[in-house]
DNA sequence: GGGGTGACGCGTC
DNA sequence: CGACGCGCCACCC
């Protein structure tokens, strides 16, 4: 039995490795469909298990973080990130060090 | 069943 | 460089 599309985007976000982020567009990508981008936004607000989807791995595609965060704003998500070692300037990260697949691109040059 | 909404992404102006 | 609009899909009323 398939299993819902929020299900599919939370498992996603699940298997982020602890520093690293992924962009709203890579989950959507990751869990099924591109498309789903908005999905995911919505997906993380809704976000029903905050203790195990680290939706504060998620940042938009210019690797920024959200408003609208619900765990208390988005200097908890920014200190969050920085706990587990992701640099943040400007309330931004770097995608070109820190988001999830393409570290694991570089690893096999 | 229909319509509005959104923690996005991308092209254009 | 910033602002705006459209598409995309799932969820809630």
């Amino acid at each position: 039995m398939p299993q819902s599309t929020f299900e599919l985007i939370y498992d996603v976000v699940k298997q982020i490795p602890k520093g690293k982020v992924a962009t709203y567009g890579q989950v959507a990508s990751l869990a099924g469909n591109r498309r789903w981008a908005r999905v995911v936004g919505y997906a993380l607000h809704a976000n029903p298990d905050p203790e195990h989807i680290p939706c504060h791995r998620v940042v938009n595609r210019l690797g920024e973080v959200s408003k609208a965060f619900a765990f208390g704003g988005e200097n908890r998500q920014i200190a969050l990130l920085e706990g587990e070692g992701v640099r943040l300037e400007d309330g931004r990260v770097d995608l070109e060090k820190y988001q999830w697949n393409r570290v694991m691109l570089e690893m096999l040059e």
